[in-house]
RNA sequence: CGGGGUGUGGCGUAGUUUGGUAGCGCACUUGAUUUGGGAUCAAGGGGCCGGGAGUUCAAAUCUCUUCACCCCGACCA
C-alpha cells in the first residue's frame, strides 16, 4: 500500500498536495534548502510546457537567446524601482575561485531586465533595428523564506521574455498580445480558466509602468498568480540607456515590455485538477497520455497490447505498453497517481468477450468497446472529451468560489467561511487595499477592465469606485 | 539571538531511564505460485547508531564538545 498516504483533500490541502508532488515522483525536496529535485515525471511535464509554448512564441515573432546568470552589482542598481523591489531576496555571489573576494559583488539574478537592457544599449542605433522581440528559458533565484515545492522555492525555471519597441502603442500592444497568448495556453492546453487583468499599484512588478497578470483558482479557494506581463515605457531605457534615431531624426528612448510564466504553472496544475488518487493531467499537457495493461502473460494479449500501441503512436497519441513485474491493480493505481490520461486495460476476461476496457483518469469511470472498432478513434474521442471536461469542471469550481461583495461584511463573511475569488468595487486609494489585506491577507489581484461593474460605491470606504477589482487570498 | 525537540540501513521507527557492540514495518534481491484494483509463501542482502573526544573490561545508551534539521518566540517582510 504505497502511496496511500495521499490524504482527503479536504483535510489537509498543504500536506495533500506535498503528497501528490512526491506520489506521482514530480519533485523531491532537496538537500539544498528550499530547492527541489526534478524527477523525471515533473520535468516532463514542463519540457511539455516549455515546447508547447515555445512554439506559441515562435509564431508571434520572438527569437531565443540566453543571457549571463551572474549581475554586478553596480548594473542591477541602475534602475532603482527594481532594485528596491528584489534586494530582499537576492543571493550574491562574494567570491571567485582560490577564495579571492570579487572586486564588486554579482546578484544571481532574480530576473533579467537589466541584463537585457544592457545588452540592447550597446545594440540599438536606428528605429531600424527595433522592435526586437526576445525570450529566455532560464534559471532564476529568489532567497525566499518559506518553500513549497514548485509554488514557491529559491531557483525555479521559467521564460521570461524582453522585447523593445519603436512607440509606447506597439510596446503596450506587446504586453497584451502575450497576455493573451498565456490565456490561450492556460485555458486549452492547461484547462485551467484564466482570469486576466492589470494589477494595482501597490501589487506591481518593480519597476514596470504596469503589470497584466493571469489569475488562477485552485481547488481550495486559494488564488495564484500565475503569470505576469509588464509595460515598462520607457524607465528602463533611460537608466540604460537604450536610444535610437527614430523616424524624425531625433533621438528616442525605446518602449520596453517583459513576461515570464514558471515552473508555478506545474503546481497550479496539482492544484486546480487533482484528486486523492493524485495527480491528473490535461491529456493535451501529459507528457504520457495512454498506458495499456496487459493482464497476465498470455501471448495474444501482448501482442494486441502492442499493436494498439504501435497504432496510437502512428497516429500521434503519446502511448506505451506497461510490461513492468507487477500485478494489475499495482499498475492501474500507480497510472493513476501519476496522471495519465486514459488507461486501457487487456484482460483474458475481456479478450474473450471480445472487448476492451478503457479508464479514463478525471472521472475514474470505465467503459468498454468493442475489440473490431476503430480504437485510435475511441481513445483521441476519450483524449478531447477529458480535455473539456477538466476545463468545464475548473471553471465551475471557480464560478461557484466567486462572489460579488458590496461591503466589508460581506468580505469578510466570505474570506473567514469558505474563500474565494471576490468581486467588488473600489475607489483605488491603497488605505482601502490595505484595509481589505487584514482581513485574512487578502489581496488584490486585478483590476477587470472590460467587465460590467458590480456597483458605484467602493467595498471599502464607500465612495465612488474606480474600477472592479478581483480579490483573493493568494499562495 | 532565546526556549524546546530530534538525529539509529533507502524511508519510517523501537531500543537510551536501569551500559553487555542493534530489532521491527515498508522498500530491495532470489525462487515458486500468482495476475480484472496497490498479491502470497519461502529464502536473502544491507545499518556500528550525525561527527569528535572522554569514562568503562564493555557505549546507540553515561559525560563533554561539535554539526545538522524541526517547532515556538524575537527579528525581518
Amino acid at each position: 500500500m504505497k502511496n496511500k498516504a495521499i490524504t482527503d483533500r479536504e483535510v489537509d490541502f498543504a500536506q495533500w498536495y506535498t503528497d501528490v508532488v512526491k506520489a506521482a515522483h514530480l519533485a523531491e525536496y532537496s538537500n539544498v534548502k528550499g530547492c527541489i529535485v526534478f524527477e523525471p515525471n515533473g520535468y516532463a511535464i514542463w519540457e511539455k510546457m516549455q515546447s508547447v509554448l515555445d512554439k506559441m512564441f515562435k509564431e508571434t515573432g520572438h527569437q531565443n537567446v540566453y543571457m549571463p546568470m551572474f549581475i554586478p552589482e553596480s548594473l542591477l542598481k541602475k534602475e532603482g524601482e527594481l532594485i528596491e523591489g528584489f534586494a530582499p531576496e537576492c543571493a550574491w555571489v562574494t567570491q571567485g575561485g582560490a577564495g579571492n573576494a570579487l572586486e564588486e559583488r554579482m546578484a544571481v539574478r532574480p530576473t533579467s531586465e537589466t541584463l537585457f537592457s544592457d545588452y540592447y544599449s550597446s545594440k540599438i542605433n536606428s528605429y531600424r533595428d527595433l522592435p526586437k522581440l526576445y525570450n529566455q528559458w532560464c534559471n532564476v533565484v529568489r532567497w525566499e523564506k518559506e518553500t513549497r515545492p514548485f509554488l514557491r522555492t529559491r531557483e525555479f525555471l521559467w521564460q521570461e521574455g524582453h522585447t523593445i519597441h519603436e512607440t509606447a502603442k506597439e510596446a503596450e500592444e506587446e504586453t497584451l498580445r502575450m497576455l493573451n497568448v498565456y490565456k490561450t495556453f492556460f485555458e486549452e492546453y492547461l484547462a485551467i480558466p484564466a482570469i486576466t487583468g492589470r494589477k494595482t499599484e501597490k501589487e506591481k512588478f518593480a519597476g514596470a509602468e504596469y503589470t497584466y497578470t493571469i489569475e488562477s483558482l485552485m481547488y481550495n479557494g486559494v488564488a495564484l498568480q500565475s503569470g505576469t506581463t509588464h509595460y515598462f515605457g520607457q524607465k528602463f531605457s533611460k537608466a540604460y540607456d537604450i536610444k535610437f534615431l527614430n523616424r524624425n531624426n531625433q533621438q528616442e528612448y525605446v518602449y520596453q515590455t517583459s513576461w515570464g510564466v514558471t515552473t508555478r504553472m506545474i503546481g497550479a496544475l496539482i492544484m486546480v485538477h487533482s484528486d486523492e488518487n493524485g495527480l491528473v493531467l490535461p491529456p493535451k499537457i501529459a507528457p504520457r497520455q495512454v498506458a495499456i495493461v496487459p493482464i497476465g502473460n498470455d501471448e495474444q494479449i501482448v501482442q494486441l497490447a502492442n499493436s494498439i500501441c504501435d497504432k496510437l503512436k502512428a497516429s500521434g497519441v503519446t502511448a506505451f505498453v506497461d510490461t513492468t513485474d507487477r500485478t494489475p491493480g499495482y499498475k492501474f493505481a500507480e497510472h493513476e497517481v501519476n496522471g495519465i490520461p486514459v488507461r486501457v486495460e487487456l484482460g483474458k476476461r475481456d479478450f474473450e468477450n471480445g472487448v476492451i476496457t478503457l479508464a479514463r483518469r478525471d472521472t475514474r469511470e470505465k467503459i468498454t468497446v468493442d475489440m473490431n472498432c476503430d480504437i485510435v478513434n475511441e481513445v483521441k474521442t476519450l483524449l478531447d472529451n477529458i480535455q473539456s471536461n477538466l476545463y468545464d469542471r475548473a471553471l465551475k469550481r471557480r464560478d461557484e468560489l466567486t462572489y460579488v461583495c458590496q461591503n466589508m461584511e460581506e468580505v469578510e463573511k466570505i474570506m473567514n467561511t469558505k474563500p474565494g475569488f471576490v468581486k467588488a468595487m473600489w475607489c483605488g486609494d491603497q488605505e482601502c487595499e490595505l484595509k481589505m489585506k487584514e482581513i485574512r491577507g487578502t489581496k488584490s489581484r486585478c483590476i477587470l477592465e472590460n467587465e460590467e461593474p458590480v456597483g458605484d460605491k467602493c467595498v471599502c470606504c464607500g465612495k465612488k469606485a474606480k474600477h472592479l477589482v478581483v480579490w483573493g487570498i493568494q499562495y
